[in-house]
DNA sequence: TTTATTATTGACTGGACGATCTATAACGGT
DNA sequence: ACCGTTATAGATCGTCCAGTCAATAATAAA
């Protein structure tokens, strides 16, 4: 009954993430969004609401996705330090320009800090499962003997989100891929039984 | 010879490192700098050269002044480990607004990335000292026996390091001080020969 | 085919931005 | 007392910003 949208949605979302991803909020103009999603400026407010509704819609699928990916290679591995080493390593990307881009997420709690209601109501979609899953992994190391048992599981999970935060931190400031896997492997190691 | 300077200028500048320490760079307004230095806006202009020239500067001086201090509690106490742990505990302010606030180094990567090439300049003043002085600490615990000697000492300094930037970062999300405490003891705790 | 509804397009709006200009004031050296 | 120099204060600059408006186009239901 109306005129069907012309552009994909979800693609224009995407383009909007790397964007916001690369320069954080402030420092986007609506210009620059519109010329990467390849929309008209109404388009936007149409499809998205505003500026900011866009940048919210945008952090929330870029959690999703990545928080789903995180989980998967936390899961997979038989072994569960291989498991938090994969999740890790994950972090990293290959490609110098994506790795120095760091996470989005990272990104807005440095620019917004703890004051923002949206913004926290968000965070805390993402951090519990993953504390979740890394206690429960921890646990599973420490019965068959391959990760300390003198830890208590959920400082030593908390420890790893930090080492997550580092890693991520380390890469937007132009952290080389192997001197950040080195810092992987070496947080990895001292959960280690010796 | 000429008329002189009305205000402070260090006291000006402390507060305008407290507005962009707070809010970052972009979403900073030279009209709120104004306000929070109490001086009209040619004088900063001439004191200062310009917006991004002050931020450079507050920068630069806080920097300075927090290496410092890091530096002082890693070496005073006679303990490698007692030295490392004050060092990591030292970056927890008590007072929850100031905690809040982060470590303003690392809201300047987080918002400027490795892309920026000032910036990169400045922060490449105040790793190497830290990691340095680091590297001498555990290899001095290392000789004693109580730092783990099957690291790395430059692996685990960088380690050290990145902890730092972790805590900073977890307190601008608004985590508690004694959560925060426990992360540092807790990675302190991992560096100990067991 | 008409009508209701939504999308697209490009011009436009008021306000905030960083920076500059101008006029006046205050100082030290001469 | 005057001069050269720098500081202050307030008005003003052009630009860019996020967001809105108005005109047109495209669709599906009736």
């Amino acid at each position: 009954m109306a005129r069907p949208r012309e552009f994909d949605r979800e693609l224009a979302l995407e383009r909007a993430t790397d964007v916001f991803w690369a320069n954080g909020y402030a420092s986007t103009s609506t210009e620059e969004l519109l010329a990467a999603m390849g929309i008209a400026r109404q388009s936007l407010y149409n499809a998205f609401g505003g500026k900011r509704a866009l940048y919210l819609e945008a952090l929330e699928a870029y959690q999703r996705a990545t928080t789903s990916g995180h989980l998967q290679r936390l899961k997979a591995p038989a072994s569960p330090l291989a498991g938090i080493e994969a999740l890790l390593l994950g972090l990293i990307a290959e490609d110098d320009g994506r790795r120095a881009m760091g996470c989005m997420g990272v990104g807005a709690v440095s620019e917004f800090g703890a004051g923002d209601a949206a913004m926290a109501e968000l965070r805390a979609k993402v951090g519990p499962p993953v504390l979740a899953s890394l206690v429960t992994r921890l646990r599973e190391g420490q019965a068959t003997g391959e990760v300390d048992p003198a830890m208590d599981a959920e400082d030593a999970a908390r420890f790893v989100q930090m080492t997550m935060t580092g890693l991520q931190l380390a890469a937007r400031g132009g952290g080389a891929a192997e001197a950040l896997r080195s810092l992987a492997r070496f947080a990895v190691d001292r959960l280690k039984t010796r």
